[in-house]
DNA sequence: CATAGAATTGAAAACGGTTTTCAGTATGAG
DNA sequence: CTCATACTGAAAACCGTTTTCAATTCTATG
């Protein structure tokens, strides 16, 4: 059992909420997930191990891990609806165009950029949003 | 006229697409719009002069104007189906959470960022995207 | 300027993903 | 073990978007 599933079951359980079956399918499969996946996406997967999951129940721990931060939702020019492990401090994503793996990286030398927008248009930023697309090594060849 | 309009709509019909008086009022709106506008936005605002308009309408001219590279779709957390106009060369943009104006600025000196996280990845990197958002100085005021 | 034929229109229906409702069930505190 | 209640899945409702379709509007051509 990944340290990661573990981590977020009891960080379910610390906030209150109670530990089913159905929380933690879908705490297994979006916490080992290498690729951000929909909510249907997680419901078929996670039905394998546990049958009578319902696509709503999907929905609702994805809402919960979100508002918890334990996972990120994943905008793409295809769909905005994908959720991805948040990892503390490593904020950006690298997502493979092909295969749809996701790399993270960090952005440290971004705050100079920022500083200088911020003071040339006069706004306070507050937050940013940086996503990088490519292909993956594995992919790079595949299409070669 | 806005210089904006008149080249859209001719970009338009360059692109064999006919002149009409819903296109013109979709193009009229968008293209000054200096805010992200949803197709229903759109649609409010374009009825003003054109109150025959069908949100239909706007939908399928805005994705022409997509096709055509001239507005840009702007995701945010609270939905990802506005518009914006395109300006060539200039495609991060700064958003204002309290307002929603818009801001365009250039990233230039994020090449070597890429550079380097490509080459630790290992990924041919391909396209990027990058969004601040803040507070424009006008909101920065209101809330203080 | 008039015509004809194709592109375009708006209304309504269909669609698909997400959310709400609800009665039954499983969880976990005591 | 018992019980109150958080949680469940199914079905219905919802809502933004897309498709369908008959009527209308452009515009190339004569």
């Amino acid at each position: 059992m990944s340290i990661r599933v573990t981590s977020w079951l009891e960080s379910l359980q610390a906030h209150g909420y109670r530990l089913t079956e159905a929380r933690r399918a879908v705490v297994e499969v979006v916490a080992t997930s290498k690729r951000a996946l929909s909510p249907l996406e997680v419901y078929e997967i996670a039905r394998r191990r546990y049958p009578a999951l319902g696509l709503v129940s999907v929905y609702r721990t994805l809402e919960m891990l979100s508002a918890l931060h334990l996972v990120q939702r994943v905008h793409q020019e295809d769909g905005c609806n994908a959720y991805l492990p948040s990892l503390e401090g490593h904020q950006h994503l690298l997502i493979c165009e092909r295969c749809r793996r996701v790399e993270y990286f960090d952005g440290d030398d971004l705050e100079a950029l920022f500083a200088r927008v911020g003071e040339q248009t006069g706004f306070e930023i507050r937050s940013h949003w940086l996503q990088l697309f490519g292909l993956c090594q594995a992919c790079k060849q595949a299409v070669s």
